[in-house]
DNA sequence: AATCATCAGATTGTCAACAATGTTTGTCGA
DNA sequence: TCGACAAACATTGTTGACAATCTGATGATT
């Protein structure tokens, strides 16, 4: 099969997912170079959008652009860690604080469901999903909380805490591995206020102090296996 | 003089800073079209540094890209300028609160003089220095709170409000006018932590409640005239 | 053997021409 | 006069080629 390069032309929007969720699922790891000839050929797109897509990645912090000498999948430093976790905190407090007042019975539904789909996954030993998941029940809550700017910026820093993890994890496979015990709290005692934010408050803390600020493991695979359609 | 177009080879960040300050300071109205080949003789740049410039700003909400149409310069709606808002009053709340706690005699030092130098420019009634100044206060804040994602996002809030103010505001030629009452307050009792962060609370909730959500002037200028060298 | 200059290869940065799309203007017919 | 259609124009989107830059290796020199 020589005619591997016009599979077919992906669109912008295509390619960032994909990079997206490659990088915050951790199927690449951190370090790695993303040279814009091979994800050209890889998504039969230009160099040129490419390297638009690139640009928006950097700009949500979770690839480095260094100049001349191309995109790397960022390795957040300790300091930078410990500050994504601030921002998360401040963030999602905020949000769970005004979920509680504004929820709904559809919303508190929508969650029951996602705590569902995420016990099946950890059930299933579905590491992917399993990630992909817990990030989309914080995002969820920033949704219901209705706040479309603080949901695009938790979007961002979800991601940048999977690589952190990628980084810095030492035991637990995911960063709610306890599902049935930290995120049901957060959603049973989602009418009292004050509780939950002690809750989301305790979870990211959780979060925070599984890390181990040592290693540097650095292990760079295949992209065409990765990202390939 | 028709040499004109020859003038300087302009960097990208100098691009970029170059309309990111033209629109923070209101010099370029809400809903004006940016055509790329405009600004790329402007500049004298390529269209395609330009569009990449155009790409960052709309990653930060300043201007907005429709497919196939172009740029323009956001005109947030009322929902869209609540939620700057409570993205604001999140994340300042939250930086007050810490940099009370870690400020020393230098930061101190660094605000007063701030606010005496925002002090000279309402004296002057330099307007464009004044609301450059006034963001830069709060910027300031968010420097010596020691968060980098915190700042770079409120960065972006910073020259998002300044679109708002000049959609939607009454009668205040800028957002911190009584700024030897309100600044001042702030900084004066920045080492009691509940009041500097009622303060700032406050603060914030004034200037959104001095918006007039009605009107929708429009007026373009000629950019031109703004951005020429 | 170690250090530094130099050169080839690879990769990113830049550009200008071309294609696709959207907008406006002008024309025709009712 | 008004509306619909069509052509001309203006603007954005895309591409491939070329220039600038960095990396790593080679080899000369001390």
């Amino acid at each position: 099969m020589d005619m591997e390069a016009g599979k077919r032309p992906a669109t912008d929007p295509e390619i960032y997912q994909r990079l997206w969720n490659a990088i915050a699922e951790r199927q690449i790891s951190p370090g790695t170079r993303l040279k814009e000839e091979q994800l050209s050929e890889i998504f039969s797109a230009s160099r040129a959008r490419i390297r638009q897509v690139l640009q928006n990645l950097a700009h949500d912090g979770l690839i480095t652009l260094v100049p001349n000498r191309g995109a790397f999948v960022s390795k957040p430093s300790i300091e930078e860690a410990r500050d994504v976790f601030f921002a998360r905190r401040t963030i999602e407090e905020r949000l769970v604080e005004r979920l509680c007042v504004t929820i709904d019975a559809a919303g508190i539904g929508k969650l029951r469901d996602h705590v569902e789909e995420e016990r099946k996954a950890h059930a299933h030993a579905d590491v992917a999903s399993a990630i992909r998941l817990s990030g989309a029940f914080h995002l969820m809550i920033a949704e219901l909380a209705q706040s479309q700017i603080l949901t695009d910026l938790l979007r961002d820093l979800i991601s940048r805490t999977s690589l952190i993890m990628a980084m810095y994890q030492q035991k637990d496979v995911h960063n709610c591995r306890p599902g049935r015990t930290q995120c049901d709290r957060r959603l049973h005692r989602c009418l009292d206020a004050k509780q939950a934010l002690a809750v989301m408050h305790h979870h990211l803390a959780h979060i925070e102090n599984q890390l181990d600020l040592e290693t540097d493991r650095v292990a760079t695979h295949d992209l065409e296996d990765i990202l390939g359609f």
